[in-house]
DNA sequence: TTGTAAGCGTTATCAG
DNA sequence: CTGATAACGCTTACAA
């Protein structure tokens, strides 16, 4: 089924069927409606991959996800629904594309495949060598997250230095001395993972200004390495009265682990970081935490991109998002010595 | 870049540069070589659309997802990545559609529009209008879940009916007699989900056979639904001594209810049902239950795709996933009267 | 108001 | 062993 057909079942020539199907030069109304009426009794959609080829766009966002085997995290999870969603409202197709090293043949066919108007990428390293492939080719493309040196290209961000650096201030204020950062996992910080390097500068600095002691440990990204983590902090460093984390995925761990030590949130031992609305409404006592606003990111990505793609000569534009730390009941002022 | 430029850059004909990408045809070694050279050079790759339009054929699967608005479950996020995953191995690349009701304009697009060989359909209700309409298109899909009468079309699913039947002998051998169903949302119940059905009919057929009560509940895909329906199936039916769930992301709802009632697992309270892996694992005391292979079920998707994009013509198959009951640590005889 | 025809970047057939 | 050339299905000047 193609155009030809139609046209030939209306009587009429290709291209009166591509304008009555663009709308792009005037038809008559009765022919309008005759070639209408077969389009519609064929149920017939001009073939996209055609269109895109004359078009030279292809109507199609690629986005670069982390590959499966590492599940992917809540976060990750929503930036990739959101993005999707938001595609979707501006009449986009979205084309996956699961990458991790460097000679990805799925990443090679984004980049390289002219398959889609511009790329969005996620799990950003300080040093990316998706990036700099990116950034030599000519394909527009957005970042979520945020390389070291990020001028020149169009990222969403969160602030997690300076989220994490608040976290700190409203713990020194409530009286803590001791605190401690729980960061993402050794690997994902090994490999220059942007946040835990932003997070634990946040809080080294914050500690610092404020004169406390601080110790940061890395944590896997689930339930079993954070209670490892948090339990081994507790007895190794007991003078330590507050955590603040950017990992998520660990908390019902940590609650764990600070409930088998018999510490009462928040009288006896405080918690505060970021992490998505659930996972602080799921602690007990609700988290207090600023909400990572993935949905909002995912289609702000969305926007910078179509923009860069209207004009890839404009200067890039950035989002660094604050969201505000929402007090909810897990800290308060440290237990007397 | 195309084609032709580094046809005329290797001083060759068009189609000589296409036989050396592709091998069909024989080429002499020297051209050969000049041609690689050019290739190298600017880093040449063919244009996909128009390979596509060429060939007929897009090399890409289209994936239908539910719509964002309600977040993924594990399980979903489980089917997608190990969908993506498994089409990357075939260097496949992967459109996704969120789409729910029926006038959707992505999910047109990936029927119509002949952007993809293949769909892959998930979240499956028992009448499904998605599969009504991918049936009448001549596009080949694969669903995972299956409608209620899936005659005709390849699929992969999980045999809630027979695990939740499993699980209730289980707990009938035990000694339990009065046991409890907590099912998904009553919206998804309600929208003939299928696996809700399905539970619900392998829980009653297996009460029944048993001689037991049962009582079944929906419940919201979250903690707090858990939490809440728990306590509530607590209170007013507190002869109740064992649940069983396909409910995994209530499970910490389920936990919390249980040990505010002072309910000990398993001593007081037994609890089995079907949830991933880590959903078990993060129970206390570890949930017994039936693991869904995700990373399995979405590969053999992927595989009896392609075989239907192969031969379309040929007897459609499905595979009924009926993994086995991980005997971990909740459940035991019911407390004495 | 409509039709003709060129061309988007490939691949494959047919000659040479 | 290689080169013209005709499709693939569409859009859009340019003509009529």
């Amino acid at each position: 089924m193609n155009i030809g057909e139609i046209a030939r079942r209306a009587g009429v020539s290709r291209s009166t069927v591509s304008y009555v199907l663009s709308g792009k030069r005037a038809v008559s109304e009765p022919t309008r409606q005759r070639i209408q009426a077969v389009i519609d009794e064929l149920d017939y959609r001009p073939n996209a991959n055609a269109r895109a080829l004359k078009e030279g766009r292809t109507r199609t966002l690629g986005l670069v996800i982390p590959p499966a085997s590492q599940r992917l995290t809540d976060m990750q999870l929503g930036f990739v629904a959101s993005v999707v969603e938001a595609a979707a409202r501006a009449d986009l197709d979205v084309l996956l594309s699961p990458s991790g090293g460097d000679h990805d043949r799925s990443f090679e066919r984004i980049v390289t495949g002219r398959r889609v108007d511009g790329v969005i990428l996620m799990e950003i390293r300080l040093e990316d060598d998706r990036v700099t492939r990116l950034r030599q080719s000519r394909l527009p493309f957005v970042t979520i997250g945020r390389t070291a040196e990020p001028t020149g290209t169009s990222w969403v961000d969160v602030d997690y230095e300076g989220l994490i650096a608040r976290c700190v201030h409203h713990l020194a204020d409530l009286g803590h001395r001791h605190v401690a950062l729980v960061n993402r996992s050794a690997e994902l910080v090994a490999a220059g993972y942007g946040p835990g390097h932003r997070a634990l500068a946040g809080f080294s600095h914050a500690v610092a200004e404020r004169g406390l002691t601080g110790v940061d440990l890395c944590c896997g990204d689930d339930a079993p390495a954070g209670e490892a983590a948090m339990s081994r902090l507790l007895t190794t460093r007991p003078e330590v009265t507050a955590v603040a984390t950017i990992n998520e995925a660990a908390l019902p761990g940590v609650q764990r682990a600070l409930a088998a030590e018999g510490r009462l949130v928040p009288r006896d031992f405080s918690v505060v970081g970021v992490a998505a609305a659930h996972w602080a409404e799921d602690f007990r006592p609700p988290l207090s935490a600023a909400d990572v606003p993935t949905l909002e990111m995912g289609a702000e990505a969305v926007a910078l991109l179509l923009e860069r793609i209207a004009a890839p000569t404009a200067a890039p534009r950035h989002h660094l998002y604050q969201p505000p730390i929402s007090l909810r009941a897990s800290t308060a002022p440290p237990p007397p010595p």
